[in-house]
DNA sequence: AATAATATTTAGGTGTATCTAAATATTATT
DNA sequence: AATAATATTTAGATACACCTAAATATTATT
């Protein structure tokens, strides 16, 4: 319901992700608030049954917790489609800005903003939209530091963990359906030597792990 | 800056349009909070110059509260602009997501908003849109109550003071920018028969004095 | 296994926006 | 002008989301 609920649900679904338990101090740090703060919550969103809550244990989502999760998560990258495809934002402009209006968006809102944009099935970023029914399908790519000499495929998705690493990528010419082609692999650093769109640049492995690739359709 | 805030001070910038001076009831009425809330934060605007309040003598707005009001209106109309334009809304479906959305929009997504929608001079209910620098030109139409047997003009503005007023008129065919004729006004009621883009229709007087017409382009 | 380090929770508070009930001002009526 | 009616403010509480400091659990290290 409110704006702090649906953030600290959603911030446990990623956590939960990550790690089998989801403890007090990493929703602290994942919210930038205390300890003793997230305790509080954590018990008021395990009174609502959207949580499973075990002191001293961690934290875990509730089927409703993690129907509420994948709302909010749905509504977020809906805004972030919308914002790239209306108002021509970057794809490292719209995380700040669907923060805030995630939260603000009735299901009839939600609903013609599906639709205007043709109903799509990934974010800016290449993450999927869960469908209204929270459902989601996570589709499993390699990463492109999982490729070798002479792999190839698409560009599908790449992580939004900072807006100057997806800035770095626009630089080097990688955007969603990207044609990239492993060129050399520097054996000291797993730096890359790439092809992406007929362009040839270096990836370090740093950011190469960031990038997803479809090698289905290889050639 | 918070919700709650902007929302006083629309408010009250509406009431002042009204009357002279904005009671406290006035404003407990408009926002549906008691009347000791509205003192309570009456006394906190004004400790942030935000209004000029003399106890039981009622408030009027600063500059600066002036200016927020001007800020708070112009993302709502711009919103309800960008509701109407992108998405399909009709005049009578925008105000109350615009009301959510209106605290909700960086300085940058305003500007984005302004521009893809051609930097638009009204709302959808053809009321002037203040610019960046919170200036606002009130233009002075007559009302459709106003005008007399073959008196003719242009809708350039209709009150949205209910839903149900702005479905009528839609359902009557009054857009903005519709032709519209006076063909016989009724004596006892005040209502009357008009050409509406060359539909007859009768509007009662109630309904006609929410109604304003350019008359400058008669013929 | 005892102790030290770390994590979590509890206790007690803060600021914001609200409330009801009581007190006080203002305005209207007789 | 006195009184009744109405409006406004004050007093004292509540819910929410946060905080720091202290107490208690858990985990890691010697």
């Amino acid at each position: 319901m409110s704006t702090h609920v649906e953030d600290y649900i959603k911030n446990i679904y990623k956590l939960q992700g990550e790690r089998e338990k989801v403890t007090t101090s990493s929703i602290a740090d994942a919210l930038s608030v205390s300890a003793a703060s997230v305790t509080d919550m954590i018990k008021k969103l395990s009174d609502r049954s959207l949580i499973k809550y075990m002191p001293y244990q961690g934290v875990e989502l509730t089927r409703s917790g993690r129907r509420m999760a994948l709302q909010t998560l749905r509504r977020h990258r809906l805004w972030e489609m919308f914002l790239v495809e209306f108002l021509n934002y970057t794809w490292d402009e719209v995380h700040d800005e669907a923060e805030k209006l995630e939260h603000i968006m009735s299901t009839d809102l939600e609903e013609r903003i599906d639709k205007a944009l043709g109903y799509p099935k990934h974010d800016p970023h290449g993450h999927p939209i869960p469908n209204r029914n929270g459902e989601i399908i996570e589709d499993d790519h390699p990463s492109l530091a999982d490729l070798g000499i002479n792999d190839s495929g698409v560009v599908v998705r790449v992580n939004d963990i900072s807006q100057s690493l997806l800035q770095h990528m626009a630089s080097i010419g990688i955007h969603m359906q990207s044609q990239i082609k492993v060129l050399d692999v520097v054996q000291f650093d797993g730096s890359m030597r790439v092809l992406i769109d007929d362009n040839n640049v270096f990836v370090s492995r740093q950011v190469a792990r960031n990038i997803f690739v479809d090698i289905g359709g290889k050639k």
